[in-house]
DNA sequence: GATTTTACTTACCTGTTAGTTAGTTTAACC
DNA sequence: GGTTAAACTAACTAACAGGTAAGTAAAATC
């Protein structure tokens, strides 16, 4: 987390009174409360207990809980634009670019495990009001066009692209979003650890370019 | 809903002060909101108030929002194990045992849109603690049988079973549970109409096995 | 038709929670 | 070093939510 911002003369790197600090832990402890909870379950108190400051703070930088919500969802948002600006897709063949953005796209998943969850439940129980519209015009825009452009060249088979892009969505975030229900699969392994993960990795891409391939 | 017991004397299909159809409909008031809200987030005040009854009796029949909890998730299990074992799928070939595996879990999810939620929710937030087990056996423990058998046979190609079972039933849900984020690529369409329906249902049988075939 | 059992309601209690207010401490600035 | 503004806290309020108690009405039983 760098610090960008330096305005005052004398060095405020000191740990307490930092506002924008405060800030970035409020809504950190903010995003893995409504990872679980989602935003109307989600209590400010335990928010509040999961930083170094008490409930009020949250009031002094955030309305209130609504837009403490929209504001974690826009850190993500603005998260996942910059890694997909990064990706350079164009340049590639569809075989590979789509290898290349399931690849990116698992690995993001796996070090942010919230996404997954926050989306989930903004869908479920908000009825995507809050949802970074955004956000699902770049993944499955990216994806439908990756699929198209494979089906023109004829690398792909003839698919409905839409229907294709959800459906390669679910199979690789659906690992991420039910692993506690799918913990008994894997008795005494970790979901999350290096061996899994990279099985599921490599298991969703094949089957993935295995489905789509001509 | 059939109505089984009829133990006493006198003709009591009289629609008030039947206990059978009120816990019925607590329970189906439950799973409506259980689907949305989760465990924690159910208001009983908002349960009692979609049945003809007073939160009251929901603490008349079920000690009390735990137990209701699990009480719906016991009458899911129920008529999802009733479903498998008509299925019959032992003296089927391996690909067409998956395509009416998948057809079913497919119809399944798309009569019952609350089962997705439910079970989603119940592993974002009590980290599969209710989860039933045995929903998880019967399911994997299909779809596994039926890859297995299938490699051994040299109809699909060399794959991790569990892995890929797991990205199946992601791939097959993730349209229902995620479908209030992914109306916006259907603008004006309705995802639970007959047309997007049989649109998904199709592209995922044909992804799955075009997936995993050799 | 009197009694008992079952289904159901109203009113309440207790703890919780989003949001506020009024005041305190820290540090920047002169 | 005194003033001011920003960061922060403790204590509170009003509304909500899970659960209960005490009582009522409809059936079933005799």
């Amino acid at each position: 987390m760098p610090i960008i911002k330096q305005k005052t003369t004398k060095n405020t790197t000191s740990l307490t009174r930092n506002s924008e600090a405060t800030k970035n832990q409020i809504l950190d402890a903010a995003e893995a409360e409504f990872a679980v909870t989602g935003l109307s379950g989600a209590r400010t108190e335990a928010i509040a207990a999961q930083t170094g400051v008490t409930k009020a703070m949250i009031y002094y930088y955030f309305q209130n809980k609504e837009e403490l919500y929209q504001a974690v969802l826009e850190r993500c948002l603005v998260g996942m634009l910059g890694m997909a600006a990064q990706l350079q897709l164009d340049c590639l063949p569809p075989d590979a670019a789509l290898v290349k953005l399931l690849t990116t796209m698992l690995c993001c998943m796996s070090e942010n495990p919230h996404i997954g969850s926050i989306l989930s439940l903004e869908a479920i129980q908000n009825k995507g009001k809050y949802y970074p519209k955004e956000l699902g015009d770049i993944l499955y825009g990216t994806l439908v066009e990756i699929l198209e452009q494979g089906m023109s060249l004829g690398v792909f088979r003839q698919l409905e692209p839409r229907h294709t892009a959800v459906n390669i969505v679910g199979a690789c975030s659906f690992y991420f979003t039910a692993q506690e229900n799918l913990k008994y699969l894997w008795p005494g392994k970790r979901l999350l650890g290096k061996e899994l993960l990279q099985g599921h990795t490599q298991e969703s891409i094949d089957l993935i370019m295995a489905g789509v391939r001509n």
